[in-house]
DNA sequence: GTGCGCGTAGTACCGGGGTACGACGTCACG
DNA sequence: CGTGACGTCGTACCCCGGTACTACGCGCAC
Protein backbone atom coordinates (compact mmCIF):
# COMPACT_ATOMS: atom_id res chain seq x y z
CA UNK A 1 0.00 0.00 0.00
CA UNK A 2 1.49 3.41 -1.17
CA UNK A 3 -0.01 6.29 1.21
CA UNK A 4 0.11 9.92 -0.15
CA UNK A 5 -0.07 12.96 0.84
CA UNK A 6 -1.53 15.93 -0.84
CA UNK A 7 -0.08 19.29 -0.86
CA UNK A 8 -2.40 21.36 -3.25
CA UNK A 9 -3.84 25.52 -2.85
CA UNK A 10 -6.81 24.46 -4.62
CA UNK A 11 -9.35 22.28 -2.90
CA UNK A 12 -10.92 21.49 -6.54
CA UNK A 13 -7.76 20.21 -7.50
CA UNK A 14 -7.05 18.23 -4.18
CA UNK A 15 -10.41 16.45 -4.82
CA UNK A 16 -9.32 15.30 -7.80
CA UNK A 17 -6.33 14.08 -7.28
CA UNK A 18 -7.69 12.38 -3.90
CA UNK A 19 -10.69 10.67 -6.02
CA UNK A 20 -8.05 9.06 -8.77
CA UNK A 21 -5.87 7.86 -5.98
CA UNK A 22 -8.70 6.55 -3.80
CA UNK A 23 -10.00 4.70 -7.09
CA UNK A 24 -7.03 2.09 -6.61
CA UNK A 25 -7.00 0.07 -4.41
CA UNK A 26 -2.54 0.21 -4.11
CA UNK A 27 -2.88 3.66 -2.81
CA UNK A 28 -3.70 5.28 0.37
CA UNK A 29 -4.39 9.52 0.50
CA UNK A 30 -3.37 10.08 4.54
CA UNK A 31 -3.45 13.91 4.21
CA UNK A 32 -4.55 17.29 2.22
CA UNK A 33 -2.30 20.39 2.47
CA UNK A 34 -3.26 23.46 1.14
CA UNK A 35 0.21 25.64 1.66
CA UNK A 36 3.50 24.37 2.23
CA UNK A 37 3.59 24.78 5.84
CA UNK A 38 0.89 22.52 6.52
CA UNK A 39 2.59 19.89 3.74
CA UNK A 40 5.49 20.05 6.21
CA UNK A 41 3.62 19.55 9.38
CA UNK A 42 1.76 16.50 7.61
CA UNK A 43 4.76 14.92 6.32
CA UNK A 44 6.38 15.33 9.36
CA UNK A 45 3.29 13.51 10.93
CA UNK A 46 2.18 10.93 9.33
CA UNK A 47 5.92 9.92 7.28
CA UNK A 48 4.35 9.05 3.91
CA UNK A 49 5.43 7.28 0.80
CA UNK A 50 4.84 10.20 -1.68
CA UNK A 51 3.89 13.86 -1.48
CA UNK A 52 2.15 15.52 -4.28
CA UNK A 53 3.73 18.98 -4.50
CA UNK A 54 2.31 22.00 -6.08
CA UNK A 55 4.56 24.39 -6.79
CA UNK A 56 2.44 27.99 -5.80
CA UNK A 57 1.46 27.37 -2.19
CA UNK A 58 0.71 30.14 0.10
CA UNK A 59 2.97 30.84 3.24
CA UNK A 60 5.80 28.47 1.75
CA UNK A 61 6.00 27.44 -1.89
CA UNK A 62 6.26 23.64 -3.09
CA UNK A 63 10.53 23.89 -3.93
CA UNK A 64 11.31 25.22 -0.92
CA UNK A 65 8.79 22.68 0.88
CA UNK A 66 10.30 20.12 -0.52
CA UNK A 67 13.75 21.37 0.15
CA UNK A 68 12.64 21.15 3.97
CA UNK A 69 11.46 17.74 3.59
CA UNK A 70 14.72 16.17 1.90
CA UNK A 71 16.93 18.40 4.31
CA UNK A 72 15.11 16.68 7.37
CA UNK A 73 15.68 13.43 6.37
CA UNK A 74 12.20 12.04 5.76
CA UNK A 75 11.61 8.91 3.99
CA UNK A 76 8.92 10.56 1.99
CA UNK A 77 9.14 11.24 -1.54
CA UNK A 78 8.65 13.99 -3.25
CA UNK A 79 6.76 14.07 -6.79
CA UNK A 80 6.14 17.51 -8.16
CA UNK A 81 3.30 18.00 -9.80
CA UNK A 82 2.79 21.74 -11.28
CA UNK A 83 0.65 23.65 -13.95
CA UNK A 84 3.69 24.93 -15.71
CA UNK A 85 6.02 23.73 -17.76
CA UNK A 86 9.00 25.83 -16.82
CA UNK A 87 12.43 24.16 -16.91
CA UNK A 88 13.41 26.50 -14.29
CA UNK A 89 10.98 25.28 -11.79
CA UNK A 90 11.92 21.53 -12.48
CA UNK A 91 15.21 22.51 -12.19
CA UNK A 92 14.57 23.95 -8.88
CA UNK A 93 12.42 21.26 -7.74
CA UNK A 94 14.64 18.36 -8.90
CA UNK A 95 17.96 19.85 -6.98
CA UNK A 96 15.78 20.64 -4.38
CA UNK A 97 15.56 16.84 -4.12
CA UNK A 98 12.02 15.83 -5.54
CA UNK A 99 12.55 12.51 -7.06
CA UNK A 100 10.12 13.69 -10.16
CA UNK A 101 8.40 16.36 -12.01
CA UNK A 102 4.99 15.98 -13.81
CA UNK A 103 2.73 18.12 -15.45
CA UNK A 104 -1.00 18.74 -14.53
CA UNK A 105 -1.92 18.00 -18.00
CA UNK A 106 -0.59 14.24 -17.60
CA UNK A 107 -3.33 11.49 -18.08
CA UNK A 108 -4.20 9.60 -15.04
CA UNK A 109 -2.33 6.47 -15.53
CA UNK A 110 0.96 8.53 -16.27
CA UNK A 111 0.11 10.11 -12.66
CA UNK A 112 -0.34 7.18 -11.18
CA UNK A 113 2.26 5.46 -13.00
CA UNK A 114 4.91 8.19 -12.02
CA UNK A 115 3.75 7.88 -7.89
CA UNK A 116 3.93 4.23 -8.32
CA UNK A 117 7.46 4.78 -9.68
CA UNK A 118 8.46 7.27 -7.14
CA UNK A 119 7.62 5.41 -4.15
CA UNK A 120 9.82 2.20 -5.57
CA UNK A 121 12.79 4.87 -5.56
CA UNK A 122 12.48 5.46 -9.21
CA UNK A 123 12.37 9.12 -10.29
CA UNK A 124 10.44 10.93 -13.41
CA UNK A 125 10.04 13.73 -15.25
CA UNK A 126 8.04 14.89 -18.02
CA UNK A 127 8.00 13.81 -21.37
CA UNK A 128 8.35 16.86 -22.81
CA UNK A 129 11.13 18.00 -20.23
CA UNK A 130 12.87 14.61 -20.49
CA UNK A 131 14.41 16.03 -23.44
CA UNK A 132 16.08 18.75 -22.46
CA UNK A 133 16.91 17.81 -19.33
CA UNK A 134 18.74 14.53 -21.71
CA UNK A 135 20.19 17.52 -23.76
CA UNK A 136 22.01 18.84 -20.78
CA UNK A 137 22.66 15.86 -19.10
CA UNK A 138 24.91 14.51 -22.07
CA UNK A 139 26.72 17.40 -22.21
CA UNK A 140 27.67 16.79 -18.63
CA UNK A 141 28.47 13.12 -18.96
CA UNK A 142 31.09 12.58 -16.83
CA UNK A 143 34.22 10.13 -17.30
CA UNK A 144 33.18 7.30 -19.46
CA UNK A 145 35.70 5.00 -20.12
CA UNK A 146 35.55 2.98 -23.86
CA UNK A 147 32.94 6.17 -24.62
CA UNK A 148 32.15 6.67 -28.12
CA UNK A 149 35.32 5.96 -30.63
CA UNK A 150 37.12 9.15 -31.56
CA UNK A 151 37.70 10.27 -34.93
CA UNK A 152 41.66 11.90 -34.63
CA UNK A 153 43.96 9.41 -34.76
CA UNK A 154 46.22 11.08 -32.15
CA UNK A 155 43.41 10.45 -30.01
CA UNK A 156 43.35 7.07 -31.16
CA UNK A 157 47.14 6.51 -30.21
CA UNK A 158 45.78 6.69 -26.37
CA UNK A 159 45.27 3.62 -24.07
CA UNK A 160 42.02 3.14 -22.38
CA UNK A 161 43.87 4.81 -19.49
CA UNK A 162 45.44 7.48 -21.04
CA UNK A 163 41.74 8.79 -22.39
CA UNK A 164 40.48 8.12 -18.74
CA UNK A 165 42.85 11.09 -17.47
CA UNK A 166 42.61 12.93 -20.83
CA UNK A 167 39.08 13.59 -20.03
CA UNK A 168 39.68 14.57 -16.38
CA UNK A 169 42.29 16.70 -17.31
CA UNK A 170 39.54 18.37 -19.15
CA UNK A 171 37.34 18.81 -16.11
CA UNK A 172 40.04 21.10 -14.82
CA UNK A 173 41.56 18.65 -12.28
CA UNK A 174 45.28 19.04 -11.18
CA UNK A 175 47.71 15.87 -11.05
CA UNK A 176 47.22 16.09 -7.22
CA UNK A 177 43.35 16.21 -7.55
CA UNK A 178 43.97 13.09 -10.57
CA UNK A 179 45.78 10.99 -7.98
CA UNK A 180 43.53 11.62 -5.06
CA UNK A 181 40.14 10.87 -6.94
CA UNK A 182 41.43 8.00 -8.71
CA UNK A 183 43.35 6.29 -5.58
CA UNK A 184 46.84 7.01 -7.59
CA UNK A 185 50.28 8.25 -6.72
CA UNK A 186 50.90 11.80 -8.42
CA UNK A 187 53.95 10.14 -10.08
CA UNK A 188 51.81 7.76 -12.15
CA UNK A 189 49.24 10.82 -13.06
CA UNK A 190 52.83 12.83 -14.26
CA UNK A 191 53.89 9.48 -16.14
CA UNK A 192 50.55 9.18 -18.20
CA UNK A 193 50.37 13.05 -19.04
CA UNK A 194 53.60 12.79 -20.55
CA UNK A 195 52.50 10.12 -22.41
CA UNK A 196 49.54 11.78 -23.31
CA UNK A 197 51.68 14.82 -24.19
CA UNK A 198 53.96 12.99 -26.29
CA UNK A 199 51.12 11.04 -28.12
CA UNK A 200 49.20 13.80 -29.04
CA UNK A 201 51.72 16.05 -30.06
CA UNK A 202 50.32 18.56 -27.26
CA UNK A 203 53.57 20.89 -25.04
CA UNK A 204 51.20 21.22 -22.17
CA UNK A 205 48.25 19.83 -20.72
CA UNK A 206 45.97 22.99 -22.05
CA UNK A 207 47.25 22.02 -25.77
CA UNK A 208 45.94 18.42 -24.49
CA UNK A 209 42.60 19.90 -23.60
CA UNK A 210 41.71 21.67 -26.57
CA UNK A 211 42.57 18.76 -28.40
CA UNK A 212 39.93 16.84 -26.05
CA UNK A 213 37.20 19.16 -26.98
CA UNK A 214 37.99 19.16 -30.81
CA UNK A 215 37.78 15.37 -31.02
CA UNK A 216 34.66 15.69 -28.98
CA UNK A 217 36.45 13.48 -26.20
CA UNK A 218 34.83 16.15 -23.76
CA UNK A 219 32.02 18.33 -24.25
CA UNK A 220 31.16 21.82 -23.97
CA UNK A 221 28.90 22.32 -21.01
CA UNK B 1 -0.04 7.12 -38.04
CA UNK B 2 3.66 6.20 -36.63
CA UNK B 3 5.56 4.14 -38.79
CA UNK B 4 8.00 1.54 -36.88
CA UNK B 5 11.21 -0.06 -37.86
CA UNK B 6 12.10 -3.15 -35.31
CA UNK B 7 15.60 -3.86 -35.65
CA UNK B 8 16.28 -6.90 -33.11
CA UNK B 9 18.64 -9.87 -34.11
CA UNK B 10 15.99 -12.34 -32.70
CA UNK B 11 13.05 -13.22 -34.74
CA UNK B 12 11.16 -13.97 -31.95
CA UNK B 13 11.68 -10.82 -30.11
CA UNK B 14 10.64 -9.00 -33.52
CA UNK B 15 7.63 -10.86 -33.66
CA UNK B 16 6.03 -10.12 -29.98
CA UNK B 17 7.09 -6.56 -31.35
CA UNK B 18 5.35 -6.87 -34.24
CA UNK B 19 2.42 -8.10 -32.66
CA UNK B 20 2.29 -5.83 -30.07
CA UNK B 21 2.44 -2.80 -32.47
CA UNK B 22 -0.14 -4.31 -34.93
CA UNK B 23 -2.72 -4.64 -32.48
CA UNK B 24 -3.04 -0.64 -31.72
CA UNK B 25 -4.33 0.88 -34.94
CA UNK B 26 -2.56 4.41 -34.66
CA UNK B 27 0.85 2.19 -35.26
CA UNK B 28 2.31 0.48 -38.77
CA UNK B 29 5.49 -1.90 -38.87
CA UNK B 30 7.41 -1.03 -41.82
CA UNK B 31 9.78 -3.60 -41.81
CA UNK B 32 12.51 -5.60 -39.76
CA UNK B 33 15.81 -5.79 -39.57
CA UNK B 34 17.77 -8.53 -38.04
CA UNK B 35 21.18 -6.65 -37.96
CA UNK B 36 22.68 -3.31 -38.09
CA UNK B 37 23.65 -3.19 -41.62
CA UNK B 38 20.16 -3.75 -42.14
CA UNK B 39 18.73 -1.24 -39.84
CA UNK B 40 20.33 1.41 -41.42
CA UNK B 41 19.48 0.82 -45.30
CA UNK B 42 15.56 -0.13 -44.02
CA UNK B 43 15.48 3.14 -42.15
CA UNK B 44 16.79 4.43 -45.40
CA UNK B 45 14.36 3.36 -47.70
CA UNK B 46 10.91 3.96 -45.43
CA UNK B 47 12.03 6.45 -43.43
CA UNK B 48 9.94 5.36 -40.33
CA UNK B 49 8.80 7.79 -37.49
CA UNK B 50 10.59 5.41 -35.06
CA UNK B 51 12.94 2.74 -35.28
CA UNK B 52 13.18 0.17 -31.98
CA UNK B 53 16.74 -0.55 -31.89
CA UNK B 54 18.52 -3.88 -30.16
CA UNK B 55 21.97 -2.98 -28.96
CA UNK B 56 23.33 -6.73 -29.79
CA UNK B 57 23.45 -7.32 -33.36
CA UNK B 58 25.86 -8.70 -36.14
CA UNK B 59 27.78 -6.68 -38.27
CA UNK B 60 26.54 -3.71 -36.62
CA UNK B 61 25.57 -3.36 -33.08
CA UNK B 62 22.47 -0.85 -32.61
CA UNK B 63 24.87 1.76 -31.03
CA UNK B 64 27.19 2.19 -33.70
CA UNK B 65 23.60 2.21 -35.96
CA UNK B 66 22.19 4.95 -34.23
CA UNK B 67 25.08 7.20 -34.68
CA UNK B 68 25.48 6.52 -38.12
CA UNK B 69 21.15 6.98 -38.61
CA UNK B 70 21.99 10.58 -37.04
CA UNK B 71 24.94 11.76 -38.38
CA UNK B 72 23.32 11.06 -41.72
CA UNK B 73 20.25 13.41 -40.47
CA UNK B 74 17.26 10.95 -41.02
CA UNK B 75 13.83 12.13 -40.06
CA UNK B 76 13.85 9.02 -38.00
CA UNK B 77 13.77 9.17 -33.95
CA UNK B 78 15.77 6.07 -32.47
CA UNK B 79 14.57 4.24 -29.62
CA UNK B 80 16.59 1.83 -28.17
CA UNK B 81 15.04 -1.03 -26.06
CA UNK B 82 17.86 -3.65 -24.56
CA UNK B 83 17.61 -6.51 -22.57
CA UNK B 84 20.68 -5.03 -20.02
CA UNK B 85 19.75 -1.78 -17.70
CA UNK B 86 23.63 -0.91 -18.11
CA UNK B 87 24.51 2.62 -17.88
CA UNK B 88 27.25 2.22 -20.15
CA UNK B 89 24.75 1.29 -22.99
CA UNK B 90 22.45 3.90 -22.34
CA UNK B 91 25.23 6.54 -22.18
CA UNK B 92 26.65 5.45 -25.58
CA UNK B 93 23.26 4.88 -26.84
CA UNK B 94 21.90 8.63 -26.05
CA UNK B 95 25.68 10.15 -26.56
CA UNK B 96 25.21 8.22 -29.75
CA UNK B 97 21.51 10.57 -30.70
CA UNK B 98 19.02 8.44 -29.73
CA UNK B 99 15.79 9.41 -28.09
CA UNK B 100 15.47 7.04 -25.86
CA UNK B 101 16.56 4.33 -24.09
CA UNK B 102 14.13 1.43 -22.31
CA UNK B 103 14.60 -2.05 -20.82
CA UNK B 104 12.73 -5.20 -22.53
CA UNK B 105 11.04 -6.17 -18.92
CA UNK B 106 9.25 -2.95 -19.25
CA UNK B 107 5.19 -3.77 -19.83
CA UNK B 108 3.86 -3.19 -23.00
CA UNK B 109 1.89 -0.06 -22.49
CA UNK B 110 5.35 1.78 -21.37
CA UNK B 111 6.84 0.97 -24.64
CA UNK B 112 3.86 1.55 -26.73
CA UNK B 113 3.85 5.08 -24.67
CA UNK B 114 7.40 5.25 -24.98
CA UNK B 115 7.66 4.82 -28.91
CA UNK B 116 4.54 7.85 -29.15
CA UNK B 117 6.59 10.26 -27.24
CA UNK B 118 9.52 9.66 -29.10
CA UNK B 119 7.24 10.09 -32.50
CA UNK B 120 6.03 13.15 -31.06
CA UNK B 121 9.38 14.40 -30.48
CA UNK B 122 10.01 13.81 -26.90
CA UNK B 123 12.21 11.59 -25.11
CA UNK B 124 11.90 8.97 -22.52
CA UNK B 125 14.22 6.65 -20.59
CA UNK B 126 13.90 3.61 -18.52
CA UNK B 127 12.30 4.67 -15.04
CA UNK B 128 15.16 2.73 -13.10
CA UNK B 129 17.70 4.61 -15.09
CA UNK B 130 16.25 7.80 -14.93
CA UNK B 131 17.26 8.64 -11.03
CA UNK B 132 21.21 7.93 -11.86
CA UNK B 133 20.27 10.36 -14.49
CA UNK B 134 19.04 13.14 -12.50
CA UNK B 135 21.13 12.16 -9.20
CA UNK B 136 24.40 12.34 -12.60
CA UNK B 137 22.51 15.70 -13.79
CA UNK B 138 21.54 17.49 -10.47
CA UNK B 139 24.99 16.93 -9.32
CA UNK B 140 26.40 18.97 -11.99
CA UNK B 141 24.25 21.68 -11.30
CA UNK B 142 24.95 23.32 -7.72
CA UNK B 143 28.22 25.34 -9.02
CA UNK B 144 25.55 27.22 -11.50
CA UNK B 145 22.92 29.19 -9.07
CA UNK B 146 21.63 31.14 -11.34
CA UNK B 147 21.37 28.89 -14.16
CA UNK B 148 23.45 29.52 -17.50
CA UNK B 149 23.52 32.62 -16.66
CA UNK B 150 26.21 32.73 -14.25
CA UNK B 151 28.43 31.44 -16.78
CA UNK B 152 28.13 34.36 -19.24
CA UNK B 153 28.42 36.74 -16.46
CA UNK B 154 31.97 35.43 -15.13
CA UNK B 155 32.97 35.91 -18.69
CA UNK B 156 30.87 39.52 -19.18
CA UNK B 157 32.71 40.76 -16.20
CA UNK B 158 36.34 40.86 -17.94
CA UNK B 159 37.82 43.65 -20.07
CA UNK B 160 37.91 43.53 -23.28
CA UNK B 161 41.61 43.20 -23.58
CA UNK B 162 41.72 40.32 -21.21
CA UNK B 163 38.72 38.76 -23.01
CA UNK B 164 41.37 39.13 -25.96
CA UNK B 165 44.37 37.25 -23.87
CA UNK B 166 41.71 34.15 -22.22
CA UNK B 167 40.73 33.71 -26.12
CA UNK B 168 44.41 32.98 -27.00
CA UNK B 169 44.76 31.09 -24.10
CA UNK B 170 41.94 29.16 -25.41
CA UNK B 171 44.52 28.88 -28.31
CA UNK B 172 47.31 27.07 -26.62
CA UNK B 173 49.44 29.86 -26.59
CA UNK B 174 52.03 29.81 -23.51
CA UNK B 175 52.58 33.20 -21.81
CA UNK B 176 56.06 34.07 -23.43
CA UNK B 177 53.99 33.11 -26.30
CA UNK B 178 51.34 35.49 -26.02
CA UNK B 179 53.95 38.41 -25.25
CA UNK B 180 55.57 37.72 -28.71
CA UNK B 181 52.91 37.90 -30.59
CA UNK B 182 50.73 40.53 -28.97
CA UNK B 183 54.17 42.56 -28.76
CA UNK B 184 53.71 42.61 -24.57
CA UNK B 185 56.05 41.69 -22.12
CA UNK B 186 55.83 38.92 -20.16
CA UNK B 187 55.01 40.27 -17.12
CA UNK B 188 51.87 41.72 -18.46
CA UNK B 189 50.76 39.16 -19.58
CA UNK B 190 51.13 37.36 -16.47
CA UNK B 191 49.48 40.13 -14.80
CA UNK B 192 46.44 39.57 -17.49
CA UNK B 193 45.98 36.23 -16.63
CA UNK B 194 46.11 36.50 -12.77
CA UNK B 195 43.17 38.78 -13.30
CA UNK B 196 41.54 36.67 -15.55
CA UNK B 197 41.61 34.13 -13.14
CA UNK B 198 40.46 36.22 -10.41
CA UNK B 199 37.34 36.94 -12.34
CA UNK B 200 36.72 33.92 -13.68
CA UNK B 201 37.13 31.94 -10.52
CA UNK B 202 39.30 29.80 -12.31
CA UNK B 203 42.06 28.01 -10.54
CA UNK B 204 44.43 27.80 -13.57
CA UNK B 205 44.54 28.53 -17.25
CA UNK B 206 43.51 25.11 -17.91
CA UNK B 207 39.88 25.41 -15.98
CA UNK B 208 39.79 28.92 -17.77
CA UNK B 209 39.85 27.32 -21.27
CA UNK B 210 37.28 25.52 -20.25
CA UNK B 211 35.00 28.06 -19.22
CA UNK B 212 36.22 29.17 -22.32
CA UNK B 213 34.78 26.35 -24.65
CA UNK B 214 31.76 26.13 -22.52
CA UNK B 215 30.54 29.92 -23.18
CA UNK B 216 31.80 29.61 -26.92
CA UNK B 217 34.50 32.69 -26.23
CA UNK B 218 35.93 30.34 -28.32
CA UNK B 219 34.84 26.85 -30.43
CA UNK B 220 36.07 23.73 -31.07
CA UNK B 221 37.53 23.64 -34.60
C1' DG C 1 41.48 68.91 -11.21
C1' DT C 2 40.70 64.47 -8.86
C1' DG C 3 39.57 60.09 -9.09
C1' DC C 4 39.15 55.71 -11.37
C1' DG C 5 39.33 51.97 -14.72
C1' DC C 6 42.37 50.04 -17.76
C1' DG C 7 46.51 48.47 -19.91
C1' DT C 8 51.10 48.31 -19.30
C1' DA C 9 55.40 46.77 -16.74
C1' DG C 10 58.79 45.19 -13.13
C1' DT C 11 60.63 42.17 -9.27
C1' DA C 12 60.71 38.43 -6.19
C1' DC C 13 59.03 34.18 -4.85
C1' DC C 14 57.00 29.50 -4.81
C1' DG C 15 54.67 25.57 -6.23
C1' DG C 16 52.93 22.63 -9.62
C1' DG C 17 53.66 20.88 -14.17
C1' DG C 18 56.55 18.47 -17.14
C1' DT C 19 60.94 15.64 -18.16
C1' DA C 20 64.18 11.96 -17.79
C1' DC C 21 65.32 7.97 -15.92
C1' DG C 22 64.68 3.50 -13.79
C1' DA C 23 61.89 -0.17 -11.86
C1' DC C 24 58.34 -3.87 -11.11
C1' DG C 25 54.01 -6.78 -11.64
C1' DT C 26 50.44 -8.40 -14.76
C1' DC C 27 48.56 -10.09 -18.72
C1' DA C 28 48.08 -11.49 -23.54
C1' DC C 29 50.17 -13.53 -27.29
C1' DG C 30 53.21 -16.06 -30.30
C1' DC D 1 58.50 -19.70 -21.96
C1' DG D 2 59.89 -15.29 -23.50
C1' DT D 3 58.47 -10.79 -24.96
C1' DG D 4 56.13 -6.68 -25.20
C1' DA D 5 52.38 -3.53 -23.96
C1' DC D 6 50.41 -1.49 -20.09
C1' DG D 7 49.76 0.44 -15.63
C1' DT D 8 51.92 1.45 -11.62
C1' DC D 9 55.50 4.02 -8.60
C1' DG D 10 59.83 6.52 -7.32
C1' DT D 11 63.55 10.21 -7.52
C1' DA D 12 65.77 14.13 -9.16
C1' DC D 13 65.64 18.14 -11.81
C1' DC D 14 64.15 22.34 -14.41
C1' DC D 15 61.16 25.83 -15.68
C1' DC D 16 56.83 27.85 -16.64
C1' DG D 17 52.71 29.42 -14.55
C1' DG D 18 50.73 31.95 -11.03
C1' DT D 19 50.93 35.27 -6.90
C1' DA D 20 51.93 39.49 -4.44
C1' DC D 21 53.05 43.98 -4.61
C1' DT D 22 54.26 48.12 -6.69
C1' DA D 23 54.25 51.49 -10.32
C1' DC D 24 53.17 54.60 -14.33
C1' DG D 25 50.58 56.72 -18.23
C1' DC D 26 46.31 57.31 -20.48
C1' DG D 27 41.48 58.61 -21.13
C1' DC D 28 37.20 59.66 -19.19
C1' DA D 29 33.63 61.10 -15.92
C1' DC D 30 32.29 63.73 -12.04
Amino acid sequence: MTTVLIADDQPMQRFGFRMLLESQDDMNVVGEAGNGVEALSLVQRHQPDVALMDIRMPLLDGIEATRRIIKAGARTRVLIVTTFDLDQYAYDGLRAGASGFLIKDALPEELLAGIRAVAGGDAVVAPSLTRRLLDAYVQHLPTVPGGPATLDARIASLTEREREILTVIGQGWSNTEIAERLHLAESTVKTHVTRILAKTGSRDRVQAVILAYDTHLVTPA
